[in-house]
DNA sequence: GGGTGCAGTTAAAACGTTTTAATGGTCACA
DNA sequence: TGTGACCATTAAAACGTTTTAACTGCACCC
């Protein structure tokens, strides 16, 4: 009996319980949050009504009363995701396992908004209290919807637009990490593969990639390909750069899309790596390690990452005060096949 | 000014924009949900009234009128979650992704909850409409949960308790088809390793194995090893039997987490693989390509599986019939490094 | 005895939407 | 002209909480 809920019959409200416990709803919402004193032989006699009843609060009613959800959203810039494909999308789901954990621990659920055409429409129906942002670009369409609605925001890596905080993802540590290692490596002559879009990331890469060459005399080469065209698109770009620079002793390739596709473009020239030419991206996920041979990459520590942008953005929804800027524990490399024979 | 919203402001309601339009809230009602017809010169003097204010609906004060959450749950059983740590994750994530992906085109949000130690806290502050289980275990302590709250469950695998629906992951041809290929590729020895749980799957690749030893006159071995132990219970395990049985050329587990610590007990014992003996495992994951060599697994087609689950789910929620049992794509053997030389 | 303060409780309002039943108007048909 | 059917609209109720302000007793203090 006492627990158990009939199929097919009406939840139990806080008024059933109330009338069984001999008080009145207000009572009971306070026994049951504990936000004002009850007197314990009442308490009592609402905590047993509520086992008898089998009652279950409904949350969209509290929501409405309290004007919270209880929920926060993990967004991921559409573009970017649709075109990396499989690869970003393991990159969003790390962070949207740690993310998870950690909001869950705050009594807080997480929603998966995947990269979808009509972010609009995922916005409207999607009740969430506030939002996580995963590398948005410059004109990052959820960027103003999400300033539209007003709900705090926070961003993973380095964002433009106007975000409530953001977690650093440590661009330019992470571009001087690879590029120091190529050129450690051997390396005297590596075009930087970059995409299209107006990424943060690119940027940091290109100024460090051009500073570096420039410091130790390589002439520097940058490859822009858009990121729609996934790895063939990267694979053609290389094949081109091979071509005209016979030279060519390595590839730096942040986005990992790209470097599998530069990696084909190398096989189909039948050069060997890290043999003749040394290989280095950046996210270290499923492609990365999938390779033949498994490609150098970076350890973001995104479950780190994602943690502290979660815990912000949960202090900046319960009104806390919050940093604008965290940041993240250092990349460190992880060295491979593809750089070291 | 249109579609702009100040910080602070209150966000409009629907009986503002009804008096800023001159007319009923209900109608805005109506007019925006399509629900009954409107004139269409009223529906456009409300089209530009929430235009004028940024009107947002409230997601809360919906599901209060319409019980509806607009929201599935995808659980994952709590202890082989955390016992094979990532590479359940990993698994929990491929669904997750395609999962949220199919929900969101039928404008329901997918919420995240990763295995935590308290699940009755998880269901009482998560508000959602349905929920996917993956592979529950025979007593799995959400199964109790979710009946009790009387919401419609699908399980991703054979469930043994009650569930509305349940999409099958082809247990037993995943069996055969591993064990075939061992068979195939000539290794007449190798033991299966699973874990203590109660896992339907399990009880399956146990009785196909034996089975097809019967067939071919293979003496069979199984080794039981607690999940929780993970990769170095397995280790233990593998090198306890390979010490006992010399002639062993093969090993059937189906576990990835305890795949790669057979590995790295074949590795201890100086065993060659494939050379020496032949591994396979089931779930064609990160850890399975990322072991050198990288093991030959199965792909599940995961993504497909997670699609037919949530769709019907959400033909549940709708409150439409469904079948109780959905078949899924056959699984196809990947054959890599750690069964072909 | 009249005020003050406190602790526990309550009645009623409020949250923002959808839905129901009722309303007025127009039109077709007898 | 009356009758019914239909259409677009509306007023009001309903959903299940939380919160506010009021209200008891009751003890304590001048």
């Amino acid at each position: 009996m006492s627990g158990q809920v009939k199929t097919g019959q009406k939840r139990a409200t806080v008024v059933d319980v109330a009338r069984l416990a001999g008080v009145s709803p207000g009572t009971v919402s306070n026994a049951l949050s504990g936000k004002r004193r009850v007197d314990e032989e009442t308490r009592a006699r609402i905590d047993s009504a509520v086992r008898e009843l089998g009652y279950v609060p409904n949350m969209a009613a509290r929501g409405m009363r309290t004007g919270r959800a209880n929920t926060i959203a993990l967004f991921s810039s559409m573009a970017t995701a649709v075109a990396a494909g499989p690869s970003k999308l393991g990159f969003l789901m790390e962070i949207a396992g740690s993310a998870a954990l950690t909001a869950l621990s705050r009594n807080v659920a997480l929603v998966l908004v995947p990269p979808i055409r009509d972010p609009e429409a995922a916005l409207r129906n999607v009740p969430f209290d506030g939002a996580l942002l995963v590398e948005p670009t410059r004109d990052d369409p959820f960027l103003a919807l999400l300033a539209a609605r007003d709900v705090p925001t926070v961003a993973i890596g380095e964002a433009h637009g106007a975000v409530s905080a953001h977690v650093d993802l440590n661009y330019a540590q992470t571009a001087d990490l690879l590029i120091d290692h190529l050129l450690n490596v051997g390396s005297r002559n590596f075009p930087l593969l970059i995409g299209t879009g107006a990424r943060r990331y690119y940027e940091v890469f290109e100024a460090r990639y051009r500073q570096r060459a420039a410091q130790v005399g390589m002439t520097p080469a940058v490859l822009r390909i858009d990121e729609a065209e996934g790895e063939a698109g990267a694979a053609r770009s290389v094949a081109r750069h091979l071509a005209a620079h016979p030279e060519t002793d390595g590839l730096l390739v942040p986005l990992d899309a790209q470097a599998t596709g530069a990696m084909e473009a190398l096989r189909q020239a039948g050069l060997s790596v890290p043999g003749e030419v040394r290989v280095a991206t950046r996210y270290d996920g499923l492609r990365a390690r999938a390779e033949t041979p498994a490609l150098t990459a970076v350890d973001l520590q995104l479950d780190t990452v994602a943690a502290t942008a979660t815990n912000a953005l949960l202090d900046l929804v319960e009104g806390m005060e919050c940093r604008a800027h965290f940041a993240s524990p250092l990349p460190r490399l992880v060295v491979r096949g593809s750089t070291e024979g």
